[in-house]
Formats: C-alpha cells, structure tokens, sequence
DNA sequence: GTCTATAGACAGATAGAC
DNA sequence: GTCTATCTGTCTATAGAC
C-alpha cells in the first residue's frame, strides 16, 4: 500500500491522528505503526511532528475531498444525492465501527487556537473541499451562490454529524442531517457529469 | 465568579479544554489557570485528570444545552428560529475571535476511540441537548419525530459549521448553514413558550 | 538513508508536612 | 483542605554509529 518509507509514515500518522487527535499521538507511536525507526522520522520531516501532521492531514484531505463528487455522481437530483451523501456516510461509519472518516476533522478542533501552522493546514483543506464541491455542483448546472452553499452546507453537516455519530455511537445524527436538508433541494436537476467517470468510493485511508 | 476551589478547578478546565482539546491540556495548566496547585487537584478529583474532564464537560454541556432553546424562544416560526440560531452564533464566533463556543465538541472526536469514560460523558451530554431540544420543540407544538429530527439536524450542523469556521476563521459555514436549513422549515408555525422566559443567553462559560 | 541510544523537558500522579 | 517536593514514565528531538 505504500512503497516508500516517507509514504509510510504519513499514513500511518494520518490513521492514529483519525482515531485519537494531534496531541494524542506521540512520534513514537508514528514510528511504530509505521515500521520506522524514530531517527527516520526525523531524516523525512526535518520539521518533526508538525510538519507530519500538516502532510498528512493535506494527503487525507486531498483524498477525501473525491468523496462527495463520486457519490453524487450517481444522481441526477440534487435532493437525492444530498440523501444519498449522507445514507452512504451512515453506512460507512457503521461498517467501521463508528470511527471518523477522516483526520482532518478530528485534529481541527483541538489546534484552531495553538498550533497555526496546522490550523492553516486544515483551512487549506477545507477551502479546497469547498471550491472544489463548488466547482463540481456548477459543472453539474447549479448556480455558484447555490453550489457553494450547498457544499458548505454538506461539509459542515457531515462533519458536525460524524462527531455526534462517534460520541453516540449510533448513525442517527447523519440520517437526521441528510432528512432534513435533502427535501429542500428534491426537483432540483442535475445536468450529467461531464467527465467520463474514473473515480470508485474508498472510504480506507 | 468561581465561588469554591473545586469550581474554579472545573471552570479552569472547560476554558482550556475548549481551546485546545484534552490532551493537549496539562494538569500543571489546569492549576496554574484556577489558582490552586497541584496538589488539590488530585485532593479534589481522586480520579486525576479523566475526572476532571468528565465533569468539567458535564458542567459545560449543561449550560450550553439552554442556549439553543433560549434563542428559539424569540420567533414564533421554525424557519425564522432556525435561522436566528446560526446567526446568532455567527456573531458570537465572530466576536469571540472564533473560539469555539463549547468545550464538548473540542474533546469529543479527540478521545471517542480511546477514554470510554469520557466518551460516554459527551454522549451524555449531547443526548440530554437532544432529549430536551426535542421536548422544547414539542412544548412549542412539533411533532415528537419532527422535533428529533430538527434538533439532530441543527446540534450536527452546528458543531459542524463551527469547526470550518474555527479552522477558517470565517463565519461563512454558519450563515450558509442557516441560509440551507431554514427555509425548509419556513411556515412551520411554533406557539408560544410555556414558561415565563427567565433564561437569557450567555456565551461565557 | 537507516537505525540506536539518549538527552532534556515535561507529563500525570503521589506522599506527606502544614 | 492547602500546598510543596518529588517519583516515575513519556514526550519531542538530537547525535552519531553504521
């Protein structure tokens, strides 16, 4: 899964900082995970844990931010791929036992305030989530204002959902999201996706 | 403001643990911020430092459970209220410089995997926001179901749009988040609040 | 470029004087 | 019930052999 020792460690970083924070993971447990010595870590991120964490987490959220498009690729209204969003997010978290789906989430919160490299990071991902959910609802014929709030609209829910679905360990609060936005946009077309469609849904980091 | 020892040691924590999270809060910083030395803290909370957050968010979620309950009392339409809520933490955030509005969201996605104990505590304390958002909005004339559903939906989509809004430092994922939910809920008529009114809003912990 | 050993700081927790 | 001194373990980071 990942060739190179400094690809390895990345992963391995963005998988505990899923499940347990930023501050919760120490380097040796990175190192550990990762197969790779301490020294090594440092020989590949002169910056040590932060610039870590900022890799990783820009890696995750890349790879995240395909999510979205792929699952409403599926549809052609806009209401029952907001469901479908959602029905499929309730059915990933299941499977996993009710683990976050991605890093990013998990680490924002805790550095907003302290570690401003980071918290750059996660802005950085974030805003790429957005623009690029917004630039995939208008490819599919929704206005920008329109596409960009409803890209907002579903991160925010999503992420907001994933954190009462893992304390409560229940699915309930993304069904609840999905419920109640989705009736909103039902009859609202959405052209076919332009490109030929390439990209398959894989929730595993 | 902290009357006892023991309150000052909790109040301490909330405030820190909202900015930074669990981990990333020492119990050195808890003492050095409430004024009391190490030694009380452990005289106080036998249980160390799980104990310390467990009713320290325990506290938080309390308070906070009023806020949301406290803004809706002021419409008289579901829409409108959903709307004045997201606005009204837009504001808040802004003028807080984006810190988070409260410490449970901070710690919950941090430790879900890892410190039953205080994974259960914001369980807890995001099922009784639930279980007395629900019974709020049944007082108000909703549905039993309907009444979940939007709690669920606003809970989720506020901790959600907080964190974007926290790691962007932007009050766009609020508003956008107001701006989608609320006009399906437009026209939905709430009667009026039983009680007198006592509550008032206040976003200091 | 890989890996070991360890420095130096700090964590959570405790004992016990007052 | 308050507070100090300290124990033990772990943290991030580094030095340097290979």
């Amino acid at each position: 899964m990942a060739r190179s020792t400094r690809e390895s460690i990345l992963t391995a970083a963005a998988e505990l900082m899923r499940h347990r924070g930023y501050a919760g993971v120490g380097m040796k447990d990175i190192a550990e995970a990762s197969g790779a010595p301490i020294g090594s870590l440092y020989h590949h991120f002169r910056g040590g844990k932060v610039e870590i964490a900022r890799e990783a987490l820009t890696n995750a959220g890349h790879a995240y931010g395909l999510l979205i498009p792929a699952v409403v690729d599926g549809y052609d209204d806009l209401g029952a791929a907001v469901e479908g969003i959602f029905a499929q997010a309730a059915e990933d978290m299941a499977q996993t036992g009710f683990a976050n789906m991605c890093p990013v989430a998990s680490v924002a919160g805790e550095i907003a305030d302290t570690v401003e490299e980071l918290r750059t990071a996660t802005r950085d991902v974030f805003t790429a989530w957005i623009d690029g959910g917004t630039a995939y609802f208008v490819s599919r014929g929704l206005g920008r204002t329109m596409g960009r709030q409803v890209t907002l609209a579903i991160v925010g829910a999503l992420e907001g959902a994933f954190l009462l679905a893992r304390a409560m360990r229940d699915a309930e609060p993304l069904l609840a999201a999905g419920a109640t936005m989705a009736p909103q946009f039902r009859g609202i077309a959405l052209v076919p996706p332009a490109h030929v469609g390439g990209a398959t849904r894989s929730v595993a980091t």
